[in-house]
DNA sequence: TAATGTTTCCC
DNA sequence: CGGGAAACATT
């Protein structure tokens, strides 16, 4: 029986250990020629698994099949790994269906895939099998207590599940329908016991040739390993294990070593559950740390988890990393985390850093999704309260007695930021009055130009006339002025928050005049370009420019521009105050039109941020500024400014929403703001946030955006029309479902509970997304179908092939005859093929055949072809 | 007891 | 199906 030549190795184990596996022993028949003494080689490393009790013993060889080498020695191949986080379910759970163990690669869309197993190097039919085993990372397997089962019709049976393998189906086989059942605690030991029993038989059997009962003795060393094993037992992990068996007169023989498959683990379990970052009431931290941040988790354990921030390249390698600082104390009943963050490598950083946070398990190193997480720039200003001085402006920083050649000596690193022209190199040093004027007449704004016009005048005025006499000229420009009227008084801003001191006027206005003074009797002198940038350079300290603007001199800004853009010194329009405000932020929040948009003409940065990183756009729909200073903003060559967020992560959008500024809302929607940005603290849209505000004329307006995805889910993988419906908000409620009715949003899942409204109209509302499809609406759906996707295709071809039934489908459709002709090519797929037939040939409808699979209870195979259908109906 | 872990139940 | 949580058990 033994002489076929076939590639057929039958290998001893080192140690025989009866508890871990299956003995594989040489057979009866050749037993006496393979002595345990044997010299063993290794085994080839194609087995896929390191496993020392299976070492080929070259001289017990059962079979010599010409000569083969171990490159030609069969062995297991995992084609399609089982998923790596599964619910294990008790017994009293697995009424109904639920899902099975499906392949790691598996696709809830696209292609479903099961656990798969490939013999290689094999040329006759053979058994492979699967099996559950306890995963261990030592050598050292076992079987788990766990239950493998198998739907197999109606019914379902424990593993080993053994099926065959054949050269016409590429000596693979998919393990499909498996699930795996939760042994409680009480039943551990008697489950042990059962498959340790199971497989002590068949090691009997290869051992002694033929089937014979245990014996006493047998049992209970059976029963002590089983005993002391589920103490030690991991119940929330578990591995697949498959065998590959030469079947000859009802022994199985072992063709090579096991393999074993990746861990398995318990999706139900806080040891090896999913890990995840629900809701963070914060997404920001400045870069010196220590903020406080809470965080909603999925269930964790406080010993067990860590909080980790880290920072990728480029090329996604791990720059930085640190961990959140909290005892155990501040894990909240395992669901919520209150910590506080690390320092950021860099504390004096100039732009903001976006780094990652996660969440870590140190037990089995697993993590969580990383989301987003800012560290912000310290903005350094003053804080009342705070012991750091004031910035004093004495009057030494504005010393009007510098004689002209006395004046700072040439900045020559002005380096001014991101401004690659802003450099004094770059600066045309000579300026003639023409020079001046052909620099106005590139400036399209009608306002500055006829300030401009003005200025010899203003100029003679500011120098020569006496105060008084000035002052009434620059009133009544101002109150002619029709685009000041909306001027905000200055006083009582929440915004900027103090007003200038009467030593910050005079500063102020004393540096213009300086200037003025200066550039009079030296027109075209560089010189005038260091006094410039002498009185305007300094960061972080408040300027002429700042003061002028916020008591809306508009005469002295003006001036102040003009200097700005004819020397090119665009950078000092970004110079902060001390409050940390750019002169574009105070001039938006002041709504001054005019002043605004002369800023921008200038090209002030629209992207600065100020202490909060609030963008001149940011202030704007908090000031609820006029629609002037939204197109004036918006005009900024830089484009890519709308979406920007603050160290809370708003959006200017984001604000708008929370103020109910639904002018804003527009002008920001109009400009390309991003309708579809996600809150990095929680995963919320604008369209979000706007339920959660309840503000129906906000949702109303956001519903209506061309862009808009409504259901981009949130951390909590809940989409806006789910939270829009458990509002008690009746006119929000008609709002969304209105608006699902015209999308056909039929489908969007209900996660929350609805029932606490149990009145009917209420359930009413709600019925047009419980409502299932029914089967008549599904069978008018089957008639605009004419064939099957290739997904489909594949899927139900995999299940047809497998089960054969796709013979008994053949003969319904009158196909049998032609299939058994010889046309069916044994590397194709037989059902693909018939399928093909049936449609493109008989002209059989795929309602037709999904009827037929129907009555051939191939329940699975029709289920995936109505979700087909139903999925390309919609 | 309070917190955590296990099993069952339910939509 | 897939998910959540109540109920029960243990530490």
């Amino acid at each position: 029986m033994l002489t076929e030549n076939i590639n057929l190795y039958i290998q001893q184990p080192v140690q025989i250990d009866m508890s871990s596996y299956p003995n594989i022993l040489t057979p009866p028949s050749s037993s006496e020629d393979s002595p345990q003494s044997t010299l063993y080689n290794s085994p080839p490393s194609c087995y896929g698994i390191q496993d020392s009790a299976y070492i080929l013993p070259q001289t017990s060889l059962a079979f010599d099949f010409d000569g083969a080498t171990q490159a030609t020695a069969p062995y297991l191949r995992i084609v399609e790994q089982p998923i790596d986080r599964f619910r294990f379910r008790y017994k009293s759970e697995m009424t109904g269906t639920h899902g099975s163990l499906c392949g790691q690669t598996s696709d809830r869309s696209r292609k479903q895939t099961y656990p798969t197993i490939e013999l290689c190097n094999f040329n006759k039919r053979a058994l492979v099998r699967c099996s559950i085993y306890q995963h261990n990372t030592k050598e050292d397997h076992r079987p788990h207590a766990h239950r493998l089962i198998k739907k197999q019709g109606k019914g379902e049976v424990d593993d080993p599940h053994d099926a065959y393998v054949t050269p016409e189906e590429g000596y693979t086989y998919v393990f499909h329908s498996m699930g795996i059942i939760h042994t409680a605690k009480k039943n551990l030991v008697p489950e042990l016991i059962r498959k340790k029993g199971q497989l002590k038989k068949e090691e009997i059997a290869r051992l002694e040739g033929k089937v014979r009962d245990l014996t006493q003795k047998e049992e209970i060393e059976i029963k002590g390993l089983a005993e002391s094993e589920s103490k030690s037992i991991n119940l929330n992990v578990v591995c697949l294990r498959f065998d590959a068996f030469y079947e000859t007169n009802g022994i199985l023989l072992p063709i090579c070593p096991p393999v074993y498959s990746h861990s398995i683990n318990n999706l139900k379990s806080a040891l090896t559950g999913e890990l995840k970052i629900v809701r963070m009431d914060h997404c920001t931290s400045p870069a010196k740390g220590g903020r406080e941040i809470f965080i909603l988790v999925e269930r964790v354990t406080k010993k067990n988890i860590k909080v980790k921030f880290y920072e990728l390249d480029d090329e996604d390698n791990i720059v930085w990393e640190d961990y959140g600082k909290f005892s155990d104390l501040d894990v909240h009943h395992q669901y919520a985390i209150v910590f506080k963050t690390p320092p950021y490598k860099d504390l004096t950083i100039k732009s903001p850093v976006k780094v990652f946070i996660e969440l870590e398990r140190p037990s089995d190193r697993a993590r969580s999704e990383a989301k987003e997480f800012t560290y912000t720039v310290s903005s350094n200003i003053y804080k009342p309260g705070s012991k750091r001085a004031r910035p004093s402006y004495d009057s030494s920083s504005y010393d009007t007695s510098l004689a002209s050649d006395e004046l700072p000596v040439p900045i020559n690193n002005l380096c001014l930021e991101n401004s690659p022209t802003g450099l004094l190199d770059d600066v045309q040093l000579e300026v003639t009055s023409a020079e001046l004027q052909q620099a106005m007449r590139n400036i399209n704004s009608d306002e500055f130009q006829r300030i401009f016009n003005d200025f010899g005048q203003d100029y003679s005025l500011a120098t020569d006339a006496p105060n008084e006499f000035k002052k009434s000229v620059i009133k009544s420009r101002v109150v002619t002025s029709t685009k000041t009227s909306n001027f905000r008084s200055a006083k009582s801003r929440p915004y900027c928050q103090r007003s200038d001191s009467i030593e910050e006027t005079a500063m102020a206005k004393q540096a213009v005049l300086e200037l003025q003074n200066f550039i009079k009797t030296h027109p075209s002198d560089e010189k005038a370009v260091n006094m410039l940038c002498h009185y305007l350079k300094e960061d972080n300290k408040t300027n002429a420019l700042h003061v002028s603007i916020r008591q809306n001199e508009l005469m002295d800004v003006m001036f102040l521009l003009k200097m700005i853009y004819v020397w090119k010194q665009h950078e000092l329009l970004n110079v902060r105050s001390d409050l940390y405000e750019t002169p574009l932020h105070i001039a938006t929040y002041l709504n001054s039109e005019e002043i605004v948009a002369n800023l921008i003409v200038c090209k002030a940065s629209v992207c600065v941020g100020d202490s909060e990183m609030n963008t001149p756009l940011h202030v704007a729909v908090i000031s609820n500024a006029s629609i002037a200073i939204f197109e004036k903003l918006f005009s900024s060559e830089d484009k890519t400014f709308v979406d920007m967020e603050n160290n809370e992560g708003n959006t200017a959008l984001n604000i708008a929403i929370e103020n109910g500024n639904l002018k804003a809302l527009k002008l920001l929607c109009l400009n390309g703001a991003d309708i579809n940005k996600q809150h990095k603290k929680n995963g919320y849209t604008p369209l979000r946030f706007a339920i959660e505000k309840q503000n129906v004329d906000i949702v109303k307006y956001i519903l209506q955006h061309k862009d808009l995805q409504a259901l981009v889910e949130d951390f909590q993988d809940i989409n806006p029309l789910q939270a829009a419906i458990n509002k008690d908000n009746s006119e929000l409620v008609d709002v969304i479902t209105q608006y699902m009715k015209q999308n056909n949003y039929v489908n969007v899942e209900i996660k929350n509970e609805v029932e606490d409204y149990s009145d009917d109209d209420f359930e009413e509302k709600f019925s047009i997304k419980l409502e299932q499809i029914s089967s008549e609406e599904l069978r008018e759906m089957y008639t605009n179908v004419k064939n099957f996707t290739p997904a489909c295709l594949d899927d139900i071809s995999q299940i047809l092939d497998q089960s054969g039934t796709w013979q008994n489908l053949a003969d319904l459709l009158d196909l049998g005859h032609l299939m058994r002709s010889g046309l069916c090519d044994s590397k194709n797929s037989p059902t693909k093929l018939l399928l093909k037939l049936a449609i493109e040939t008989n002209g059989d409808s795929v309602l037709q055949i999904r009827d037929f699979l129907e009555n051939l209870d191939e329940t699975q195979a029709v289920e995936i072809i109505d979700n087909m259908v139903r999925t390309q109906f919609m």
